[in-house]
DNA sequence: ATGTAGTTTAACTATTTGGTTAACAAAGAT
DNA sequence: ATCTTTGTTAACCAAATAGTTAAACTACAT
């Protein structure tokens, strides 16, 4: 029974390839599940994507647009600093709790291959941290925040809502938690991240 | 022309499958690819190691032994914990620059197989978080630092100091620095992560 | 009903890749 | 000298895997 073309096999592939490439990375990921898991014929993959690298490329910018308009937000918007770390922290961390292998995914295949950076700057001039920058020097001249550095904070804010997630295996070795007790200590974060970041650059 | 036993093709092996799998990762390796980077025969490697994943195992437990006693150094050192987190700051960024394949080969790869950190566990029974959260609840009771929850700290320690490694492309794209700017920054981060950490929790 | 364009499948192909084998070389022991 | 152990190689093998093809099926327009 051949199915119809309503029914929408492009989206079903495209779902079934984020599911595995994002577990198993471009290299581990084979065709062959990626077609058992969109439940159709390894041949399909082929009509409607041409290739694996292809097949790749569309996930990979998916999983990119997702993540790009939680980065713009402290990046673009025009709350304070100490607003916009707050409002990044717990957007992030809910974000990511629903989305958790696609920190890991990006940053793993970025290394695979950093030329894809390119590609994707081209089509998203949004990342830039000019703003931000400037903003951060605005607040520290106004006696706002202490002397600091905004690529060093943006730095520092990226890293304490997205490496936890990045670690996770490495992290629950640590803290001896399971899944549940993991889960806590992200909730725990979504609050305790941003005092911990204000804590320190707030002038006081 | 054999080669006579000891000028150690066993290490040279070695070596060859350190940068083709922290480079590659288990899956995007080769082992023809490991065996003309040391120079020899593909049917040497499994002389010597009987298959890829022994030979993967054997480099992840080399790289994984490099930096267990760099994370002990913070768990289990008798200082102070504003003197931990500056020695574990400084030393810590001046060996990843040293090694930078290192934290993403190993996270990458705890990620493919979570199952593998608890074989490891087993030889390691050193990273033990247990004592520097003791010493943390003892300093904020002596009224040393503000109230802090020592696993929250020990992943804000982690994060800020290997996040920036493991996300490099990432932040060299947002950050607009090539190779020379990235490791600039990162030499100032040596300092500049513990005065951000030390500031948030120190009580004063 | 028939033709046509788009969709789907089973079977196939070419290549890559991890691993094996059997013969050969070197060095040391007897 | 020659036997044995260890190290090394080229050639080979089987399985896995990305990609192709040709036939068949479906919906729909005429």
């Amino acid at each position: 029974m051949a199915r119809t073309k309503d029914e929408n096999t492009e989206e079903q592939i495209l779902e079934a390839a984020k599911n595995v490439f994002q577990t198993k990375g471009m290299d581990g990921a084979r065709m062959q599940e990626i077609a058992d898991t969109a439940g159709i014929n390894k041949a399909m993959l082929h009509y409607y994507y041409r290739n694996k690298q292809l097949l790749f490329e569309a996930v990979f910018k998916s999983a990119f647009s997702l993540l790009a308009p939680q980065l713009n937000k402290i990046l673009n918007d025009d709350s304070s600093i100490e607003d916009k770390i707050r409002n990044f922290t717990t957007n992030y961390i809910s974000f990511i709790m629903k989305h958790p292998y696609l920190p890991n995914f990006i940053i793993q295949e970025l290394n695979r291959n950093p030329d894809f950076i390119i590609t994707i700057q081209k089509n998203n001039t949004l990342l830039n941290i000019e703003k931000f920058k400037a903003q951060v020097d605005l607040e520290v001249s106004q006696g706002n925040l202490k002397p600091t550095k905004g690529d060093q904070l943006f730095i520092n804010i990226l890293s304490l809502n997205i490496f936890p997630f990045v670690a996770k295996p490495l992290i629950k070795a640590f803290i001896k938690e399971d899944e549940k007790g993991f889960k806590q200590l992200m909730e725990q974060r979504k609050t305790e991240v941003s005092e911990f970041i204000i804590n320190s650059i707030k002038q006081h």
